[in-house]
DNA sequence: CGCACTCTACTGACAAGTCAGTATAAAAGT
DNA sequence: ACTTTTATACTGACTTGTCAGTAGAGTGCG
């Protein structure tokens, strides 16, 4: 992990390195559990090179969940706005949650963790950011229950439903681990939960009453 | 807080006291996050007593845990062992689990934040504890689904879409009270949440083709 | 030189855990 | 009945370790 360090071939700026570190350790333990010592061994420097690049561990922190909070947004966007109908647009929304997600696993659990806090450092922001996109979503399904292309839910509830669902198979995936053996972000297991899904969701919201 | 400290009137013993206060703050801040400060404050003793009657920070959760899960376990078994057959089975599951988690709030979040850690605390112990459950839901969904009582689905991922929308619904609860405005914990948005999404499993999971 | 960056060495705060006691009450001895 | 002993429950003061953050001295490069 830290063997590329006295490499000076531009492994990345350091600061990136360490942001990258930082997020990896804050998944792993959480603002009280991480170390900042362990997040500067990650990245290859001494932990007061942190505290150059970033002034505090709480800046550090919050400059982490924005850059991982914006990589989000921008791969959101793309997903709302391709004008798919119906259940074709929920299953695109999905589908790229778990394309996502499956490349960032440290942005899941270190959003879930900001969730379960409550009175959380970044709570009310991250709200602030995703109440928009939620909005969107739910005028959305609204829209096309309306127009008999999905049958009718609660809107807010389903969107609920499906990111407990999604969010929870990524951020507890080693405890499922340890349950079935198996490792649930290999990409066979994935695609496996993915359908399993789909074909629940399908089920539930398209009109067509197909086998 | 304190103010019936001085009274002898049995104010359930001090252990147990600890005990509770431990589960609200472990369940507030996570282990590493967690001051035994804290605790004893709530508990309206001294942190020393703490250490009397648990060797130390770490038996002291586990005792938690432990406390936490046995009272799950006797209410999981009460609801899977109704001999209901189909959805219907699986509704009274939910519905027990929500029950349960309205009652017991912090035992979610302390769960889900072993989950999340993966090389936690007490993930293994915990693992094993829900294994047989978890087999015999598989069981018993795999049975219904043959004998056409339920449509099919696979029955295990089945269990982690269930669980994860569930789980995150309390565990988040905090997260979704800063976008919506409303106290999700708020008795009547439960019985909506439930509601939908037993609306959502029945249309999913109900082999008649009602609307 | 001056600037950006990283290092070693250190400090101050704070938290877990230890310890030597105090208070209270139940048991045991006379 | 009354002291003495023993156990339980708890506390204040202390020790020890750890961690975020600081100071200041290199190092290398334009």
């Amino acid at each position: 992990m830290s063997s590329a360090a006295s490499i000076p071939l531009r492994p990345a700026s350091s600061r990136d390195l360490i942001l990258l570190a930082a997020r990896a350790e804050f998944a792993d333990h959480g603002f009280d559990g991480a170390r900042l010592q362990a997040i500067a061994a990650r990245a290859g420097v001494r932990h007061p090179t942190l505290l150059y690049h970033f002034e505090s561990k709480e800046l550090l922190y919050r400059a982490v969940i924005e850059s991982v909070v914006g990589d989000w947004a921008v791969e959101t966007e793309a997903a709302i706005s391709t004008g798919l109908r119906g259940f074709d647009q929920v299953a695109a929304l999905v589908d790229a949650g778990f394309r996502f997600f499956e490349r960032n696993r440290d942005f899941v659990r270190i959003v879930r963790r900001e969730a379960i806090e409550g009175g959380g450092r970044m709570e009310a922001q991250m709200a602030e950011f995703v109440r928009p996109f939620l909005e969107d979503a739910v005028r959305f399904l609204r829209r096309e229950m309306r127009g008999g292309r999905l049958r009718r839910h609660d809107p807010l509830e389903l969107m609920q439903v499906i990111y407990g669902a999604v969010f929870t198979y990524f951020s507890d995936a080693r405890f499922r681990a340890n349950l079935t053996g198996e490792d649930p972000l290999d990409a066979r297991a994935l695609r496996r939960h993915e359908r399993a899904l789909m074909k629940l969701l399908g089920a539930a919201l398209e009109p067509a009453t197909g086998s």
